[in-house]
This record gives C-alpha cells, sequence and structure tokens, in this order.
DNA sequence: AATTCATATCTACAGGTATCGATATGATTT
DNA sequence: AAATCATATCGATACCTGTAGATATGAATT
C-alpha cells in the first residue's frame, strides 16, 4: 500500500503557489487535513467498498437479505465454480459484511447486519440523482 | 463482464438437490431470485462501490466535503502525480460520485450531493460492530 | 503567434484480482 | 476405516487497475 511520492511534481506545484490568493492558504489546509487522516481506516473503509465493488459479491449480498445460506446453494445460484464463490465469500467474511456459522459439513453465511441493506441504500440514491 | 459458465459443476452439485429438504424448492426460489436481477442496475452499484474502493479516491471525497478544489490543489494535498489525480477525479465523475466545473485553466470539482456522506457513514456504521 | 499553464489522454508496466481446476481438509455416512 | 461429501486452499492464467512519464489539448498570458 507505498504509493510512490512525486517529489519532483510537487516542487514544480509549489513554484507558482505565491502567485495565486490564498492557494498557500488553501493547500497547507488541505495537507494537514490528509495528515489528519487515519490510514488504517482509510483501508478498512476500503476494504469494505471492495467487497462490494464485485457483481457477483454484491449479488451474494442480496442473496443473503433473504435468509441464511451455504455455499453449495450460492454455487447453484450465481452458476460459478464452488471455488470462485468460496473466495467472495471469504473476501466479504474478511471485511465484516458476513457472518459463518457451522453446521457440520455445512458452512452457512448471513448478513451481519442492518447496516448493509442501509448502505446500499444509500448507493442506490447516489445512483438515481 | 462475461463470467464463464460452469455447467459440469452445476450438474455435480444437483445430482443430490432431491436428497436434501428443501434444496430443490430454496434453490429454485434463489435461481429465480437472481434471474430477476437487473445487471445493468447491479453494474451501476458496482462502479460506485469501485469508486469508493480506493484510499485515493476516499481522500479526494473527504477532501472536497470540504468544498470545491481544482485539480492543482488535490495534487499537492495527495502527495501524488497530476495524471494519477487527473485519473482518480475522472472514475469518481463517471460513477456520478463528483461533479466538475470548468472555469478559465482550472477545473474545479465538487461532491455530487450528501448521499455520499451518508454512504461514508453506513460504512463506518457497518465497520465498527 | 508564441509561450506558459492546467488538465486530460496515451503508453507502459507492475501489482492486484476474478476465475477455474486440482487438491487438501475435515466432517458424515457406510 | 473407507468412501463420500461440503468447503477451503493452492496454482495457474487472463484480465483489470493504479501509477507515472510523455504528450496532447485548450485556455490565458506575453
Amino acid at each position: 500500500m507505498n504509493r510512490k511520492i512525486c517529489k519532483v511534481e510537487i516542487e514544480r506545484l509549489r513554484r507558482f503557489i505565491p502567485e495565486r490568493d490564498h492557494f498557500e492558504t488553501r493547500t497547507q489546509k488541505l495537507i494537514s487535513l490528509v495528515d489528519r487522516l487515519d490510514e488504517e481506516a482509510l483501508s478498512s473503509e476500503v476494504k469494505i467498498f471492495k467487497a462490494f465493488a464485485d457483481i457477483n459479491r454484491l449479488k451474494i449480498v442480496k442473496l443473503l437479505k433473504e435468509g441464511e445460506l451455504c455455499v453449495c446453494e450460492l454455487t447453484v445460484a450465481l452458476d460459478n465454480s464452488q471455488s470462485t464463490v468460496s473466495h467472495h465469500l471469504s473476501i466479504l467474511k474478511n471485511a465484516g459484511v458476513i457472518k459463518e456459522r457451522k453446521e457440520g459439513k455445512w458452512s452457512y453465511f448471513r448478513l451481519s447486519d442492518g447496516a448493509v441493506i442501509g448502505l446500499l441504500n444509500q448507493a442506490k440514491l447516489l445512483m438515481e440523482e
């Protein structure tokens, strides 16, 4: 997760900073704002959004709104290979979106809580505007 | 976006369907549920989640909560190359998350509306649980 | 009109990720 | 204990994506 730092570019931009009204104070404010961002918290947010950023995983989430399901049911419903479904489930689980319950040979998955549905609704709202 | 269909796998699973209580009706219900999902709408949702699924784009969104900013300000604040920032902005714009306003040489970007902030809050909620 | 500047686009590349088949694991059934 | 079954993990592969430098574009300045 280490971005390459582009110092040359920054210097190039800094050269004209004093020439524009308020530019320096504005950018200083922005820089300190970025510095105050919690990188770890941001990474968690990214992880959640990544979890939702795949059509098959979205389908899984929408199916799980109907209730708990096992891997084999999801495999049939999604028409994907079992290993693929398993992979998607582990990403969703790792992001905290879904929870697992083992029962004998079966693993049942369910949505973590109502926040997921709220998230989806917000996204839809954003989309419709 | 064309998933490969894994018929063999499905057939393998179908063989034991009649042997489990309610499995057939359950999976039939799930399959028809998936069939009724609007692929195009799902793709839009995925596009939005993808827009948020990068740490630099999240930072841009958080910076834009402070108000309208031009590309060069974001470039300094994020310490990324100009082309990279421009690329991220085009993804956010394409997903409908931000809007652009041109003024002379400058391009100013702003958040589309309050839905973004709601979306972020929902994600945070989900994360904290 | 020539230069400078802000931004967008193109090109290349490294790392990430979705997918599947094959195999491993761990439970259940025979 | 051997076989079967559900799921997870591994290995390979093709595609996707974030990044930066180079170049193009279009506006403002000289």
